[in-house]
DNA sequence: AATCCTATGATTAGGCT
DNA sequence: TAGCCTAATCATAGGAT
């Protein structure tokens, strides 16, 4: 440097968390802010010893993440694994994990809920055999079955489409995977997979 | 307080990051700094526009997240596809919210994600179809199909049950609601989602 | 376990390379 | 796009409620 100009920056600014309008600023901003919140998840980890994955799109749709101890082992727990940290896990590999995200998740959450309640349901048909019904209904009118009923059904068409969706949804998660190459040219569709904060670089 | 002794913290102490023996510091520090990844990544996806997820488990097992928009179209978007807005949502009276609430909710993201990932099935069965497949196959061996196939099996499994389940479901629905049942006891396996970070308090 | 509090270490806005 | 740099805002350890 010959110019004896020492760079004195103004600082960090004092700023309010809106929406950056200037497109370049925007990005330099994500690149910035997701290492840091990457970096916070890691010491989250590490410090806790707790599991913790990061999913994001940049604001030109590329894909990040970050996980401890994997991404695809955090989403195998959240929807595929039991959540009584039951120790005898079926062995899942990476690529499972992805599928049971992708599909499992449901399920976990539906069977969640449904075993939550079965309990419940030999009382509740009593209760609906008897004629305990007629003042029930009477409370709500006609409304419940009008409007719980087609939800139900929209359920059930979803359902049964997905169940018919999964073998083909299986071969287009392979790929999709695989083919998430080289975390350069990620912008149409790929995928930038990061799983160590600090040790992989990113 | 009788003693005039005004709390004088020793204000923030320098800690490396290494894993906390204590047990309860380890709880609280995961309390601290989950509400801080989490506030962080909603900074980040307001300022920059951007999509982010956060799924962790605290060191007890308990599982907590985070997603703007949400975390199943992050995954979405993730594994599936592009994730659309259904703009259109289908008027709703109060009753139906909570019936909606209950199962709706099941299918409002299956039909989501379905729905997402539609418009690429075709796109992808080509691929499938194409001698692309070759060389994916060899990347990952015979994993994807040992691997995945069984957990999808499970999963249909599943849903098929759910399925199953669902008309009388809808009665014990309606019973429950209007018995008006306190839900209080979600502690056991419970799910802790968090969808905002300040707006719906966690 | 959630919150408040304070002092301070850590993060990062803005500018430049 | 990624790094460096500086200074000021922000996050948070530790402690108490």
């Amino acid at each position: 440097m010959v110019a004896t100009k020492t760079t004195a920056g103004k600082g960090k600014q004092k700023i309010e968390i809106k929406p950056i309008q200037k497109e370049s600023s925007r990005q330099v901003c994500f690149s910035k802010r997701r290492a840091g919140v990457f970096k916070k998840a890691s010491e989250l980890s590490v410090m806790c010893g707790a599991e913790i994955a990061v999913l994001a799109f940049s604001p030109s749709g590329k894909p990040f993440s970050y996980g401890h101890p994997s991404v695809s082992s955090i989403l195998g727990r959240f929807f595929g694994g039991s959540a009584g940290a039951a120790p005898a896990t079926p062995p899942r590999h990476p690529l499972a994990a992805v599928l049971v995200q992708d599909l499992g998740r449901q399920e976990k959450e539906l069977q969640e809920r449904l075993e939550a309640g079965r309990r419940r349901k030999a009382e509740l048909e009593e209760a609906l055999r008897g004629p305990q019904w007629g003042p029930v209904g009477e409370l709500l009118g006609a409304e419940v079955e009008e409007l719980g009923l087609p939800e139900l059904d929209l359920l059930q068409i979803a359902l049964e489409w997905v169940r018919a969706e999964a073998l083909s949804r299986a071969n287009q998660l392979a790929v999709e995977t695989l083919q998430a190459p080289t975390e350069k040219e990620a912008s149409g569709g790929g995928f930038a997979l990061c799983s160590a904060p600090f040790s992989c670089g990113f």
